[in-house]
DNA sequence: GTCCGGTGCA
DNA sequence: TGCACCGGAC
């Protein structure tokens, strides 16, 4: 199988480079998820003195759980996500009463605070059971290695990445490698000036080899849509109406419309919502009686009733719909 | 200023 | 399915 080779590659790189930190020390699952919930959002080096000050002062989930929430978000204070404190505290009660740490992935997803990911590396780091841990680093990995677009923060793409982590997950293994795969992604497959130059894996990098190591992952913009408020001015002159035709720079280049102004300023009363990629739109329209001396610059006048013979957006069918 | 990231919840 | 949660890196 043509993976075996990026396996055990990793699995070599992890062992000759792989980070030594505390909580790799033990397999105490308390104190894996500890690190665990810790490092969700948060880099080692932050994370470190949190999870050592947070051993000492409750070094098992018993006394963890005897702790009150208070005292959880002060120990926590400065790490961000206070949510993540909260979740931890409930855990551990939820754990307690239940007689112990859980020692499925089933049970272990059930905590509070737990996700797949952290599910996952639990199960897996502290129990030996054979899940893909997949995060960021592995997302990264994982696309560039094998050269897959299809965007890490979609449905679809996290079925396709977890599935392929599942297939390649040695499961005798399952700690070192999930381990060895976010390693490899913080120290040497990073997000920024990844090191390839000296990647041991170079060779066989489908990114690398078709220099898509900066596009790779594919993350779609979650696209801040801007909001715009028209006012649509449906001049009537006789049976005429003045229409243009929209320039470029804009949405709809060559399209034609009524006489627009758009308003500066966000506005209450809208009839028509309307959604475009980056923008959305609320429109009014309002009729207005005209004379001849009336025809704005760039505009001219068409019979009514022509209307229809022209382009128009979407949005202004809508808004001569509702008339 | 922008980007990043697991989980929970609407 | 999209956003809120936070602090740090750049």
């Amino acid at each position: 199988m043509a993976n075996s080779n990026f396996q055990s590659t990793i699995l070599r790189w992890y062992a000759d480079n792989g980070r030594s930190l505390p909580w790799r020390e033990t397999r105490d699952p308390y104190a894996v998820w500890l690190s665990e919930v810790i490092l969700q959002q948060t880099r080692i080096a932050q994370g470190t003195d949190y999870w050592h000050r947070f051993m000492r002062r409750w070094p098992t989930v018993e006394l963890l759980a005897t702790a009150t929430e208070d005292e959880v978000l002060k120990e926590w204070q400065g790490l961000g996500y206070y949510s993540r404190a909260r979740n931890l505290h409930a855990a551990a009660r939820q754990i307690v009463a239940n007689g112990g740490f859980p020692h499925t992935y089933e049970n272990i997803r059930a905590l509070k605070g737990v996700g797949d990911y952290t599910a996952a590396a639990i199960a897996s780091i502290a129990f030996g059971l054979p899940h893909a841990a997949v995060d960021g680093n592995v997302y990264r990995v994982l696309s560039r290695y094998f050269g897959i677009t299809t965007p890490i923060n979609s449905t679809a793409g996290k079925k396709e990445f977890q599935q392929l982590a599942d297939e390649l997950l040695p499961r005798d293994k399952a700690a070192a490698w999930n381990q060895a795969m976010m390693d490899f992604g913080a120290l040497q497959c990073m997000p920024q000036s990844p090191r390839c130059l000296l990647c041991p894996l170079q060779e066989s990098c489908h990114a690398l080899r078709n220099g898509k190591i900066e596009e790779l992952p594919v993350k779609e913009k979650k696209l801040r849509r801007r909001e715009r408020f028209f006012t649509y001015y449906l001049l009537q002159n006789n049976g005429l109406t003045a229409i243009h035709q929209r320039g470029p720079g804009d949405i709809w280049q060559g399209l034609w419309e009524p006489l627009l102004k758009e308003d500066p300023f966000p506005r209450e009363e809208a009839e028509v919502r309307h959604i475009l990629t980056h923008q959305t739109l609320y429109a009014r329209m309002m009729a207005v009686g005209a004379t001849d001396a009336d025809l704005p610059e760039g505009y001219q006048w068409i019979d009514f009733a022509d209307l229809a013979d022209y382009a128009l957006p979407r949005l202004v069918e809508k808004l001569l719909e509702k008339r």
